[in-house]
DNA sequence: AAATAAAAATATAATCATTACAAAAGAGAA
DNA sequence: TTCTCTTTTGTAATGATTATATTTTTATTT
């Protein structure tokens, strides 16, 4: 998506594109690396030096309200955000800590419980050693 | 499990069963609620009255380095803990707060992209409205 | 039983991510 | 330009978790 087209999508969904919010917004799509705050912060502050944490947060926050976002939640200690909204499963390497996302249909899971709730969000997610590591270790 | 039990339950994972820790672990079982830290404080402290967070962390930890119990990290700042360590899915009510159990099961899930990872832990979990919230509502 | 050593629990302080708040800067309208 | 509203920024406050040192408990040895 060129800047021109993110300045329209978040416009679309009733944000204003401020030159922070499209940074942030083209650093998300940009890197898909599913990025805690701190990840964004450290990038972009080189190209907007008076760029607060704050500013992050608070547009971070914005986009989850306009659900241009998502939330990923697997470690207890680290916030990670996705771009992409749409249901997907993620996985996290526990020896490197890269977020892979992973393709799956969860319409196609037995499920007994949910019947009379009313979903708005399903997450899924794995934790363990991902193929790079596992060749990694072998040496 | 009678604290007998909880007693000869601990022994066989290695961990020397002190007051504290059947007195925590019998909590997770007896309620079933997926407590917060606070949550198990709060109620142990009446009957234990020297009883410390810290311990309480503790216990906690080492519960889950012994994999008698899992982490469910829903919520960005709220970690809980469940003693069910068997794959299943939990749904938080967005309204009421509390967190149901879910009985699925993912081996019937079409995935790609795991192929060649090694997983150690997966985890299901959903948002929305439980039954109860969504009949209230209605008044 | 006393002495010793090891493990566990406790109290307190430190850390760190996140939020709250107030002030400054920027954008748009009259 | 002036006024108003929004956004950004800097700083302080909050709160959960962890680190550290001390005390207590437990187990072991003499």
């Amino acid at each position: 998506m060129s800047v021109n087209n993110i300045e329209e999508f978040l416009k679309q969904h009733n944000i204003k594109p401020s030159y922070q919010r499209l940074k942030i917004y083209d650093y998300l799509i940009k890197y898909r690396n599913h990025p805690t705050v701190d990840d964004i912060y450290q990038e972009l502050v080189d190209e907007i030096p008076t760029l607060s944490k704050t500013t992050v947060y608070n547009t971070l926050k914005l986009f989850l309200e306009k659900r241009i976002i998502q939330l990923i939640t697997i470690e207890e200690n680290e916030t990670r955000y996705d771009a992409d909204t749409s249901v997907h499963g993620h996985f996290k390497c526990e020896e490197c800590g890269k977020v892979y996302d992973i393709w799956l249909d969860i319409t196609g899971m037995k499920i007994e419980g949910l019947e009379k709730f009313r979903v708005s969000e399903s997450h899924v997610y794995f934790k363990g050693t991902c193929e790079k590591c596992l060749i990694n270790n072998k040496n």
